[in-house]
DNA sequence: ACTGAAAACCAAGATTT
DNA sequence: AAATCTTGGTTTTCAGT
């Protein structure tokens, strides 16, 4: 069913833990092979997943626990929250004076705030924020974001409709 | 370590498979609280989530599966593809002319397309795209997107860093 | 709720760099 | 030496009745 992978282990693909120069782990293929099974199923088993990869459950389980301490990846339950119930979401584009990065840091300490990237364009950051209602939307937009000293300007964009959802890279 | 769900089995919240208006499923407190458990960690084993929630391990499998199928929730590794290395990401703000949801359609059908909504505000479809590099990116977003017609403009912002990625709601 | 089967876990021991 | 993989034995979880 799904594609078994070559995983002769030699020569360029064996270090998992090699750190690169922005801080973030190098990754061999048998560790991007692992991360792809567990994005067709977050729940296949370490032994099926070894299967697949060529390697013991024992050996999978223990680079699994590795990937998730590093915070390479996290195995999770995502919904829509729209379709799940009581909620109103938006993306807010951003304008920073200053550190875009301080603001970003804030905006991460938010509970109401998922997602936040920094980016190119007329934007400097892109925030996605999940509320209880309008008047909570508009709490945290108006007073939260739009005070912070260094925000110059905001726009919202609040949701309509998900209509899609994947987390497939490497697998189409 | 994480908080105790009071289940009290009764009255308004035994239905979890009851189609709402919209033809989503409503949800009650339980299934609620399960799909908390999983987005704190996608593993974690149907015993604890069943005293968690108050609920046998083999209720808990029979909910989860069938959340599963319903497409209310699914399981997956999720990871930062900036992070895990090659690609070049961005986020597209979509203008159309006639309808949009047609429109949303295509993109959800192409697979470098990550994550498709619809919303109210200056852009009528936001596209989060995954790409491999450069050339790419702006493939899909000059010949592909902006070549659909009914697409009137597009701005894209292409990610320089994630910050952060959560799937919380309901446990902050 | 019970039961056989599967999966997860653990602790050494072996292998590779 | 350090890290990674394997093996064998044990406990826990799972799936079906």
């Amino acid at each position: 069913m799904h594609s078994e992978v070559v995983a002769s282990r030699s020569a360029d693909q064996r270090d998992s833990s090699r750190e690169s120069r922005n801080g973030t782990p190098t990754l061999d293929a048998v560790s991007l092979a692992i991360i792809q099974q567990l994005q067709e199923d977050g729940r296949r088993p370490y032994a099926a997943i070894g299967k697949a990869v060529g390697l013991s459950e024992a050996a999978v389980r223990q680079r699994v626990q590795k990937l998730l301490d590093q915070g390479v990846m996290q195995i999770v339950a995502v919904t829509d929250p729209l379709t799940v119930g009581f909620r109103r979401q938006a993306m807010v584009g951003i304008n920073v004076e200053g550190d875009v990065e301080s603001i970003a840091d804030v905006l991460t300490g938010m509970s109401e705030v998922e997602y936040v990237v920094m980016t190119a364009g007329s934007f400097d950051i892109l925030a996605e924020i999940v509320c209880e209602d309008d008047d909570h939307l508009l709490d945290v937009i108006n007073k939260r974001i739009r005070a912070l000293p260094g925000v110059r300007s905001t726009e919202s964009f609040v949701y309509l409709k998900l209509k899609k959802q994947t987390y497939m890279w490497g697998t189409r």
